[in-house]
RNA sequence: GCCGCGUUGGUCAAGGGGUUAAGACGCCUCCCUUUCACGGAGGAAUCACGGGUUCGAAUCCCGUACGUGGUACCA
């Protein structure tokens, strides 16, 4: 039996969002699947833009999801240390190695002589200049300096980073598991940085040596990587590895309303792009409200139904199934099925999914998330069996975990507002003396039930020749304090007689007022 | 500009030489429901374009257009 090891290197940068979740998804289906190891890696080689607390984030995130991680990066493991940063020394040796080697080189160009060579060598026809083979010779790099020269920036210890040396008139090709095979003129690829000044690798290196030294033998990422895998080709190439290289699934992109998701999308388009919170995370954050954007967790969504969202973005398994459990996906769940063309994130849709699992999700799981958001509003219930029953009334019309205030609300406290509008303009004497009556009957009742309950109304309505019509909904009113909810009568049931008494006087005192 | 990757209704998509071109979301109509939903029955809406190949093309090939990603000491 194989034994597949994928690697997931999330960014610490920002929040987790969609599309990072989405390969965290296929990655843990595919290890689960096929019973290889799941590997977190955090890449933190841009300090500058690097936040504490990115590995807790990330992986309460995942745990969310209902992802089992191995949680070796935040105690250690077979493959620690997993943070990049820490991995630094490792990575300087294998760039040098490079250069000594011949397959890449210093370069001592300051950011000033970089931007001067991309202004003098920009034009119509090529508007950002590459450091490539064509100009490399003309920048001031241990290709083009003297030995002396070189020597000496050295011992001065001028800042200088290490470059990729890449071939000319060679070409690159690779399969790609979602795409095939996938082929690149070396000459039209750039001489990309390494090493960076700071000592810290570039992606391009650490991903290389990373995946090497963690033996990761399937490797997926976002398409957006594509153009730069000839580089992470040669470099497994020059460095020997070759044979060990893991096989590469470029994953589709996920699509905002114009362009690639980004992390601002959800600002602007009002739906959340991060899978929870992070309140640290400055890109979450609306630069000109301060407001942090909601994650699909604290927006109300259940974690079954954000990850079946999730993995039916691009990629289906030829069926007519929609609706997936993180056990069915992994067991459907086939690379070959992943599309290869980017898919736009529709917001209603993935309303749809949540609305799908509200109604699926077994009461006991979802009887701790209603709780958890009917407390938020100083709701705290005690009564665990009248819970029970309450969400299987309501759950049908709720789509989102905050729409159970205001459908299972009323159940356990009087409604503070009613829709009086909705009453008033029909509302006269006779339905006064009629409720007055009926609740006066309610009183009498001993087995409180909703047949009870109706069948005294209908009674009564028929005594007093009134249409039923004029009166349930008033009588909705005074119980729920709107127009919605379920068959009146079953509420009246659930909230029992003394609060269904009580609601109805209350309420006739505010209406006639 | 150059390079890469794409292109089936508004969106997600099935279909990979012969189909009335599935299904889902959303939208519309009707039924159910004396509320709001759920549910049910219908409806509008699609193979980017142009050339080939073929008896036959959404499907294969080539162009073009369009989209998208890359073109950073960001990932």
């Amino acid at each position: 039996m194989s034994k597949v090891r994928v690697r997931f290197a999330p960014s610490p940068t920002g929040g987790l969002h969609l599309g990072g979740v989405r390969t965290v998804l296929f990655n843990y289906l595919f290890a689960k699947k096929y019973g290889g190891d799941f590997i977190v890696r955090i890449e933190d080689t841009d300090q500058t833009r690097f936040v504490e607390g990115a590995e807790q984030y990330i992986f309460d995130c995942l745990k969310w999801c209902g992802m089992e991680p191995d949680e070796s990066p935040l105690h250690g493991g077979p493959y620690a240390p997993y943070r990049q940063s820490e991995r630094k020394e490792s990575y300087r040796q294998y760039a040098e190695q490079l250069v000594q080697d011949g397959f890449a080189y210093y370069a001592f160009d300051t950011k000033e002589e970089l931007e001067k060579m991309r202004e003098d060598f920009r034009s119509a026809e090529n508007p950002s200049p590459q450091y490539d083979h064509n100009i490399r010779h003309k920048m001031r790099n241990s290709l083009s300096l003297t030995e002396a020269e070189i020597k000496n920036l050295l011992a001065k210890d001028t800042p200088h980073v290490i470059r990729i040396k890449m071939p000319e008139g060679e070409q690159v090709s690779f399969t790609d598991m979602i795409r095939g095979e996938i082929s690149f003129e070396t000459s039209l690829v750039d001489d990309k940085v390494l090493l960076k000044a700071d000592g810290m690798p570039t992606y391009h290196l650490a991903v290389v040596a990373d995946d090497y030294a963690m033996k990761i033998t399937h490797a997926f990422r976002g398409e957006e990587w594509l153009p730069s895998a000839p580089v992470h080709l040669l470099l497994w190439k020059y460095l020997g590895w070759e044979k060990a290289m893991p096989q590469w699934a470029h994953l589709p992109l996920i699509m905002g309303p114009n362009g690639k998701l980004s992390k601002r999308d959800g600002a602007k388009y009002g739906f959340p792009v991060f899978a929870m919170n992070w309140p640290q995370a400055p890109v979450g954050t609306d630069p000109k409200t301060g407001e942090l954007t909601e994650g699909f967790k604290e927006k109300g969504f259940l974690p079954e139904a954000f990850i079946n969202l999730l993995a039916v973005l691009g990629w289906n398994d030829g069926t007519e199934q929609e609706i997936y459990s993180m056990e069915e996906l992994i067991e459907h769940f086939s690379m070959d099925r992943v599309h290869v063309a980017g898919a736009k994130f529709d917001y209603e849709k993935a309303k749809w999914f949540n609305h799908e699992w509200i109604k699926k999700l077994e009461v006991g799981n979802l009887k701790l998330k209603v709780k958890e958001i009917l407390s938020t509003v100083g709701l705290d219930i005690s009564d665990d069996s009248l819970l029970d029953k309450v969400i299987e009334l309501v759950r049908d019309r709720c789509t989102l975990l905050p729409d159970f205030v205001q459908h299972a609300g009323y159940f356990f406290k009087t409604p503070q507002e009613l829709d009086i509008e909705a009453v008033k303009p029909k509302w006269n004497e006779e339905k006064v003396s009629f409720f007055n009556e009926y609740a006066g009957q309610l009183e009498t009742i001993e087995n409180w039930n909703a047949v009870e309950t109706e069948s005294i109304f209908k009674i009564l309505v028929a005594e007093k020749n009134i249409k039923p019509g004029e009166l349930l909904l008033p009588l909705r009113i005074m119980l729920v304090g709107g127009k919605f909810g379920p068959a009146v009568f079953q509420i009246a049931e659930l909230i029992g007689k003394a609060e269904t008494i009580k609601r109805i006087k209350n309420a006739l005192t505010i209406f006639t007022a």
